[in-house]
DNA sequence: TGCCTATATGTTATACTATAACATGGCTGC
DNA sequence: GCAGCCATGTTATAGTATAACATATAGGCA
């Protein structure tokens, strides 16, 4: 069990991932037959320019920096399509979207998203899974697509915010935890 | 260990599920001094008319017939209010809302969405909690709010379209599972 | 090559979901 | 009564997603 860290390092080389995203992307359309089209290809590089979820419109408003002038629908598109080919994974808790980091054939993630950073960790658990389904079974319920996604704190922001609590009176308390 | 069941019939006789959960809305109010207006108790009612969840809009329907001529924002303050006193929970890949049906406390119910019937099942599982916040904590993420909502087949519809695939020609095979 | 077809994109309009901002009403405790 | 709080009314708008139809482009095949 090797899988890499769901959450990186703030300052980690994020052109790293974005990179082997777009790189396992033209994999998967050769492998598939089907196109990377620029539009798609755009809108994927998008998506994946972060670890944390971006919406519809957001995305569509990072294109028209491009030049273009793209409809809704536009993105639209393109984000079925590469959901279908689940290179992009939808947060229906925050109407949002995420690149796929996991870049293997897998049964069901979930995805932890911190309340504080935004960012979204994708665990494809075989516990949560089986868990799930053995409970479901009990109901008499067979799964088909489960969408489990869990707000909490990633480790780096539940870190600063308890070392912001533990402060008497730092200046930096509230630059985090506001509350 | 004697819960109910997730499911129950669909010939049940829903009048005494809905009526629990307006004596338990009432209790719930009773106790924490906190008013069930009858513009929620409305609402209420409304969304627990059936075992399937229901969308802002068509609540807002619900209530025209009654004679009012309600805006969104009158539905969703008493969703917000019911949903705060978890006496409802939003299904957010649905945008739609259910009648709690888990009348105690606990935390996290995981929701199981009948993708034919449409009806949703609340399971409290224990195991599906320990397994979440437990690979949670591998990645160093602590869990606050998870949000678990399966699509899948209840027993009923499964048994439905089961029989339908078997049947070597049958009438009724388009009718419950139509692929 | 040139056509044909399937797929992708453009264009316009609209549906669906949710909230902001401010005014009014009504209950409760003094 | 009235002060304060909570609930509701009213109007407008923000945010998310899709329908319907027209056009364009890539790739296969005669």
């Amino acid at each position: 069990m090797s899988d890499p860290p769901l959450f990186l390092a703030a300052d980690h080389d994020h052109r790293i991932c974005a990179r082997a995203i777009l790189a396992h992307a033209e994999g998967v359309c050769r492998t598939r037959g089907t196109r990377l089209t620029e539009q798609r290809r755009r809108v994927l590089e998008i998506v994946a320019s972060s670890h944390a979820a971006i919406g519809a419109y957001a995305i569509m408003d990072r294109l028209k920096e491009g030049g273009g002038r793209p409809a809704p629908i536009a993105v639209y598109r393109a984000l079925d399509f590469l959901i279908a080919n689940s290179l992009v994974h939808r947060i229906a808790s925050r109407n949002a979207y995420v690149a796929c980091t996991h870049l293997g054939p897998h049964h069901g993630s979930q995805f932890l998203i911190c309340r504080r950073c935004g960012t979204v960790g994708e665990m494809t658990s075989e516990g949560v899974w089986q868990a799930l389904v053995g409970a479901a079974a009990g109901a008499g319920f067979s799964v088909v697509a489960p969408v489990i996604e869990v707000e909490g704190e990633c480790a780096a922001c539940h870190a600063a915010a308890t070392a912001a609590a533990a402060a008497p009176d730092g200046a930096a308390a509230d630059t985090v935890a506001g509350a």
